[in-house]
DNA sequence: ATTATTCATAAGAAAAATTTATTTCTTCTA
DNA sequence: TAGAAGAAATAAATTTTTCTTATGAATAAT
């Protein structure tokens, strides 16, 4: 019950290489007795003389010339995954795939993936962009590598690694007038908000002091590009993060106001399995993802200007 | 200093398809534990994990899910060595170095050649035509794997194998009415022979009686075919083998005799080196041989008719 | 003949792989 | 929330394999 070892392949290839038992042995780190012996349990294993061996020389069989080629193709190609280990110890290869809620992924999505691609050129990453909870699932699920959203989820076998704080900014249709006195007052003003399920809905629910139970009056949005359109409507108000402020408003007819601090707002982190070998490389990626998002807000800060509620 | 080991890359491999140490060692026919440690052993020796592992589940990382791939390939290369190993034990294969003296290739070759690629077809067989001590040397260098030539040789590295025994046949010119009374009276009538090297010339001296020593008078023909054009010419007798006849003997203007018996000959056979390990499989290919000269002598037995001396 | 070279074999030693038993950690359940 | 069950890691002991040293046998060189 005996079987082919690497070992013995690359006694056999010493050996084939030197033609001399008590060289090939020396050249191998062995004892000659020990080459011997190897090379015929290999011979046995296989039924088959590799080697034709007389007093002067020792010289391959036709067939052992035959084992040769593809000995040498096995042995470079067990030597060829310490190198791709090597590799893939330093820099990420591979696919990755990475999971972002809609609240931020058509914000940070294009500026990160370019960071991302110039810092790991070989890496072939895969985005997925969906609820918070499905994130979650997909990341137990190993579907996923990682994923950013907002912090905290509290689950214990995750790393939350925060990126950056993104603020509320309240969206009122421009001929608004109304002075605002308190977060509360502007469940009077008809808050639209995102569907169930997201999680930036849950924040400004939270922000206004709102309980999740209470029933909506299904103005919900899909999105936040939808949820300005219907303020530049006249509609009501909303609330969206600071880093959708640029790509949102634009052609909407509605005006901005920052809140005065401590402004409302949401951690924004990357999140993966700690279990993940990875792990560390995910940090590397977290900083990549971080700095994306500071230059992005470092861009847009000049953009526009709210006015303290 | 330790090393991949195959078994190591088969416990990977049940590990990557079953996603269960527990089950994996079962199909591995090993402990858990035993598998537990191959595997980490493993991933030492590359300095990076294959494995994703959870209280739930055992998963492939990024990296090992590209290292499965590759040892797939090793594995099934490894196998194929054994099912070479199984097709070159049963059957020659590769390639097939046979040497030949030349005053037997012209006649024996085409024939041989025939037999031996019907009997194996995957065979790759190299031919050598030269002078019986060449064909020895080569045979001690390896160069060649047999060699059919006049026995005995007399080394006893060899295996000798007759093949069949071949008689000397006297030409003379058409026009000679001399009878022939013994055969030291040939040499008066100025015996042709092959240069010096040639086995056969030796065996016709030896057959008349003279030592190799004596001078010879510089008539000496590099080939058979060349001889018998001399005797057609007038130029003296000689002999051929009987093999020889039915080609070299056609256009010219001579005529043969054979001798009474016993008849002058030599015993041709095959020979190889005993320690080749292919030595049995040698024995079928000359009994091949063999049945090839058999045909031929059958073939041209009709062809002519000599006189006895 | 004698010596040297070279591979094979043998017996004991060292190293590696494996087993059983146990521990740890997580998850599932009552 | 305690406890049981499941699964992998670890530990210690054992078996298997590999290796070393010593020796033998065959052949070639002196």
């Amino acid at each position: 019950m005996n079987n082919i070892s690497l070992k013995q392949l690359r006694y056999f290839c010493a050996l084939a290489e030197h033609g001399h038992f008590g060289r090939a042995a020396e050249v191998s780190g062995i004892s000659q007795p020990a080459l011997s012996v190897q090379i015929k349990e290999l011979e046995i294993e296989l039924g088959i003389a590799l080697f034709e061996r007389s007093s002067r020389h020792v010289c391959l069989t036709a067939f052992g010339e035959q084992v040769t080629v593809r000995v040498n193709e096995i042995l470079r190609a067990v030597d060829d995954l310490y190198d791709l280990a090597r590799a893939s110890r330093d820099r990420l290869t591979g696919r990755f795939k990475i999971g972002i809620i809609p609240t931020i992924a058509p914000y940070l999505l294009p500026t990160v993936l370019r960071y991302l691609s110039e810092e790991y050129s070989e890496l072939d990453i895969h985005v997925r962009e969906t609820l918070s909870s499905k994130l979650i699932n997909e990341l137990n699920d190993r579907t996923l590598d990682c994923a950013i959203l907002a912090l905290p989820i509290g689950e214990t076998s995750f790393t939350e690694f925060p990126l950056f704080t993104e603020s509320m900014v309240l969206v009122r249709p421009v001929t608004s007038e109304i002075p605002i006195t308190s977060p509360e007052q502007l469940l009077d003003q008809k808050l639209l908000l995102l569907e169930e399920g997201h999680c930036f809905r849950e924040q400004a629910l939270t922000f206004c002091k709102v309980g999740t139970t209470r029933p909506r009056d299904g103005l919900d949005g899909s999105s936040l590009s939808t949820l300005v359109q219907m303020v530049g409507a006249g509609l009501g108000v909303t609330f969206i993060p600071e880093m959708a402020v640029p790509v949102e408003v634009g052609s909407a007819r509605v005006c901005l106001n920052r809140f005065r601090p401590p402004e409302p707002g949401r951690v924004v982190g990357m999140i993966w399995r700690k279990s993940n070998p990875l792990a560390s490389q995910f940090e590397r990626v977290a900083e990549i993802v971080r700095r994306a998002a500071e230059y992005l807000r470092h861009q847009h800060r000049s953009q526009y200007d709210g006015l303290g509620i």
